[in-house]
DNA sequence: ACCTAATAGTTGATTTTGTAACTAACAAGG
DNA sequence: CCTTGTTAGTTACAAAATCAACTATTAGGT
């Protein structure tokens, strides 16, 4: 009764993911923190709209999961910088279309590369069979299937 | 030219175990924060002293990479519930070693019990082989080899 | 011993996030 | 057309994280 529960703080996958995605992040932070002033919200609503193009709030929102307080702050400080506009859907004008000006495209263009050369460094540490299975892996744990 | 780099969001690594963090810490979170009151940092603290016995807050900050201020706050507050008590090192009066109480104690196992519950509800999403590979994964790109 | 640098931990000011309440616009039933 | 309810997005206030400056103590030269 001596109540050994083998249990392992470093194996516990709450704990585990958390670590692994903040130490992930840091150089990619570094990025678009330091070189761009921009917030963990703002480049995903950036990437977003690069990748997607143009999308409203609600629809960033539900393909992220980030609550709306957070993307109408990311949208207007994007929008002041004047890497995005925005404009009222005619059908609904309780939301609007955003889209990326030529200067957002362009520092979108930049962060993707980053990104891509970043991520690429990342599953370099694994074989390709494996980083496949982890993102995998990632997604079915984030919901995203 | 048209610079159609396959780029999915979906797939950036940094990203995707932000979400799977996130998600899959949903749960725990409930228990820790709605049933014992705790806050992320607060948990975590608990766990290391619950595992590894005394402690000092340095020791904490650098196995689980926390913010020694984000540290002597957790601390203060837990001391404050009667869960652990600060002794000054003898032989470094700068520091205090760290250990949980009665209380303390009890509430770190009802916790790792909910803990163990849960990771092993997360893991079964996968083969025992997965998990396992998961984990060493996230390990590796955490920095906690 | 004495001066400077380093370390453990705390505190306060600033930023960022989270929560709830709010405005404006639409929708559907009577 | 009016209620009542819902939805898109914003704003205000509270909670928490971050960063810098601070205290107390130790360590290392000289």
């Amino acid at each position: 009764m001596t109540e050994e529960d083998s249990f392992d703080l470093r194996d516990f996958l709450p704990f585990l993911l958390n670590q692994a995605a903040e130490e992930s992040s840091l150089e990619f932070q570094q990025v678009y923190k330091d070189r761009f002033g921009m917030l963990r919200t703002e480049w995903r609503v950036l990437f977003h709209l690069g990748m997607y193009g143009e999308l409203t709030a609600k629809e960033i929102g539900e393909r992220a999961k980030i609550h709306k307080t957070k993307i109408s702050r990311a949208v207007a400080k994007l929008a002041q910088r004047r890497y995005l506009t925005r404009t009222r859907d005619a059908n609904d004008r309780r939301s609007e279309r955003l889209a990326l000006t030529t200067a957002g495209r362009a520092v979108y263009r930049e962060l993707r590369g980053v990104a891509q050369t970043y991520d690429a460094r990342l599953a370099a540490q694994f074989t390709t069979g494996e980083a496949a299975l982890l993102r995998m892996m990632l997604r079915r744990l984030a919901g995203m299937e």
